[in-house]
DNA sequence: TATTATTACTACCTTTAGATAGTATATTAT
DNA sequence: ATAATATACTATCTAAAGGTAGTAATAATA
C-alpha cells in the first residue's frame, strides 16, 4: 500500500524543479541534491520529457526544467506519465470487473479509502505540496 | 497503490474458509475453487498455519480450517501474518522518519487517505466481509 | 572548430515477488 | 500393515522492478 520507487522519484524530482524553477538543472545535480541513483534518474527524466512534463535540453547550460506551470501538474498526471495509471477501476482483490452490482468481498470496505486516495491524486498539484526549508525532498 | 498478490490470495482463502467453516478443505480444493496457483498456495497456507491463523492437519480427512473465530481476525492480522505490516509510519515518499514536525512534501495530503486505509484494515474482520452467492472470491 | 557538458540510447545486471517441481512426512480409513 | 490423501520442506525457475555501464548525439562556448 505505497507508491513505487519510480513514482517517489518522479514526485521528488518534479517538486525540486518547481522549487528551483529560476533555472534548469542537470541530472547530475538532481542526483546529488536528492540522492537518487544517477543512471536510473537519466532514464526517468527522458521519460518525463517524452511525456511533456519537463523540458530537456542537451549540451552546456542544458538540463531539465518543468514544462508547465506547477499548478497545472497533478499527482495523477505524474503517475500517468510513468505508466502507473489511476486504476480507478482496479479491484482491491485483483478481479477484472468489480462494482457495486458485482462486488468482491472487500468492495464496500474499500470504497472510502479509494475515494480519499483518488481525491488526493486528482486535486494535489506540485504547487500545493508543502514547501519550506525543513521539508524533506 | 494496491495489495500484493500474496495478500489478495490470503484474504480470499481465509474468507473462503470462513464461509465454509463447517468442514476443513485441502489446498487442492482451495486451488480449484478459487483458481489460485496450487504450489504457491501450499507455501502460503503453511505460513498462515505457522502464524496461527489456520489449523492444518495432514493425511486423509486432513486439510485447512480457520484457527480462530472470523470476527476476531482483522485484515491487519492477515497482512501481518504474511510479513506486510501495517506500515503506520511508512512515509508515502519513502523517507525513514516523516511526521508533522519533520514532514515530507506530501505528508499533509497523505494524512487522510492513510487514516482511511488504517481504519479499514484495523476494523474489518473476515466476518464482516460481503458474503452472498454473487460475491467474488 | 575543438572542447566540454549535457541528454538519449542500447544493452545488460540485480533483486525480489510470484510460481513451480520433486520429495519427505504425517494421518487415517480400510 | 498398507494404501491413499494430506501438509511440509527444499530447491529452483520466471518475470518485473529497480539499477548500472558504455557510448552516441547534441548544443553552448571558448
Amino acid at each position: 500500500m505505497h507508491f513505487s520507487k519510480t513514482a517517489e522519484y518522479a514526485i521528488r524530482v518534479l517538486s525540486y524543479l518547481h522549487r528551483h524553477h529560476e533555472t534548469s538543472h542537470s541530472v547530475n545535480v538532481l542526483h546529488q541534491e536528492l540522492d537518487l541513483p544517477y543512471k536510473y534518474l537519466t532514464k526517468l527524466m527522458t521519460e518525463l520529457a517524452k511525456k511533456g512534463l519537463v523540458n530537456a535540453s542537451r549540451g552546456r547550460e542544458g538540463g531539465l526544467s518543468l514544462a508547465r506551470s506547477a499548478d497545472t501538474i497533478y499527482l495523477c498526471d505524474i503517475l500517468e506519465a510513468i505508466g502507473e495509471s489511476l486504476e480507478h477501476e482496479r479491484c482491491i482483490l485483483g478481479f477484472d470487473k468489480c462494482d457495486a452490482l458485482n462486488p468482491c468481498a472487500l468492495h464496500d470496505q474499500w470504497v472510502k479509502p479509494k475515494e480519499m486516495i483518488e481525491t488526493m491524486l486528482t486535486t494535489t498539484t506540485l504547487a500545493s505540496l508543502i514547501q519550506n526549508k525543513e521539508t524533506k525532498l
